[in-house]
DNA sequence: GTCTATATAGCGATAGAC
DNA sequence: GTCTATCGCTATATAGAC
């Protein structure tokens, strides 16, 4: 049965908000004992030292749980940012620390972000993360990289059109992180090198007139899609 | 609790397989009928006559019914690509047919295929649309855009390239249909053909030699991560 | 190999206490 | 608003019949 409520009950008092962040950092460590599918609801309020129903009652089910953790994992890569875009200007390394931080820490949890994609087929699914329930975290993600580019002196369109291919990007390697089995999923972070590279030459290019009218026909189509 | 089992128990004898067929005929229907969440495997066994070990005999669960309708759907496309490139040469019309039959067949199942990306994120899950438990679907659904290609003069790395990254681009096209909501779904309809005829554009650039480095890269990089 | 009947365990909803 | 205790329903594993 599809849930129709919120991603999560956030709390309103003070005692409220300690009692989910405990029942988070609970599960959080069960997930990572004994993996996300085979820990119950039951196990993490017990560990918690609450009823279930406590557990319930701040997230719709264990899948909440993860979007939570999806939440706090955006905020580590912002925390991760913040330092070098303030210090650098260079372009490459503003667009590496955006996409190798989130790389560093999920590092040891690929099995948990996994369950981030479960819903991704299911627009109204509340916990989809292309849907709305998860709006906010993709808003904050796709600042990143507008942070990260935000420096340069680029034509109008490429700097709306950069954050959102760079925000794709991202989660398309993470999906290939997730699945690479090379050891410390070297492949992937060699291919994300790649596509940067990939990426600063294309910018080159960008001054060429050649290039300017597929980006508006693209842009176009982003915009009738409500995706810019 | 992940299951280690195969996707579904295929049947060895003819009784096997006509009730195979049934029980997912009657899970299909309800499926359409009530929405895959709200069906419950007890009213697909109540629907098919059998008892509810039945189903699960069969099928290991109810996300295993929707592999089924994914090979189903291969099928399908297979069968409607298959008059086309017997018929005609013209690329355009084949990669046409390629892409748009797949978005033919699904349009009123757009439900049914969301679940089919519900476990894209945990590699090791047997039915993972990205994992071995779906590498067979993959391979018909790779071999089409092949074919589509087959008949043109190309150099040897994009008749490599090209089937992978047509695939490629149908499951992000795929995703895309199921979150869109205008009328008939035009606009992915009206993506896919812009991003046809971008593939086109591009495969006119094939002879010319800067891009053949760039090629080789991506080549060199795929094949490492077996991709290829 | 095919299938039934049964049993267990977890999800998630609810009434109501504080 | 926060949380407990409890209950119905479903998934799915299993023993064993045919």
């Amino acid at each position: 049965m599809v849930k129709i409520e919120a991603v999560a009950g956030k709390p309103t008092t003070v005692k409220g908000e300690q009692t989910r962040e405990h029942i988070f950092r609970c599960a959080l460590e069960l997930f990572r004992e004994h993996g996300f599918d085979a820990t119950t609801m039951q196990q993490v309020a017990e560990r918690a030292g609450v009823a279930k129903g406590a557990a319930y009652y701040y997230f719709p089910g264990k899948e909440a749980i993860i979007v939570a953790y999806y939440e706090f994992l955006q905020g580590l890569q912002e925390a991760s940012c913040a330092p070098v875009f303030a210090e650098s200007k260079d372009l490459k390394k503003r667009l590496g620390v955006a996409m190798h931080s989130k790389f560093d820490h999920i590092k040891d949890d690929r099995n948990l972000l996994g369950v981030v994609f479960r819903y991704t087929g299911e627009p109204k699914h509340p916990l989809s993360c292309l849907g709305p329930g998860t709006a906010e975290i993709r808003r904050r993600s796709t600042e990143v990289f507008r942070r990260a580019i935000a420096e340069e002196k680029l034509p109008e369109d490429l700097k709306v059109l950069l954050p959102l291919a760079l925000w794709s990007l991202q989660m398309g390697l993470l999906v290939m992180f997730l699945y690479d089995e090379s050891p410390g999923q070297r492949r992937t972070r060699r291919m994300a090198e790649g596509s940067l590279e990939f990426t600063l030459q294309l910018l080159k290019l960008a001054k060429l007139a050649v290039l300017k009218p597929v980006r508006k026909k693209v842009l176009e189509m982003l915009e009738e899609a409500e995706l810019v």
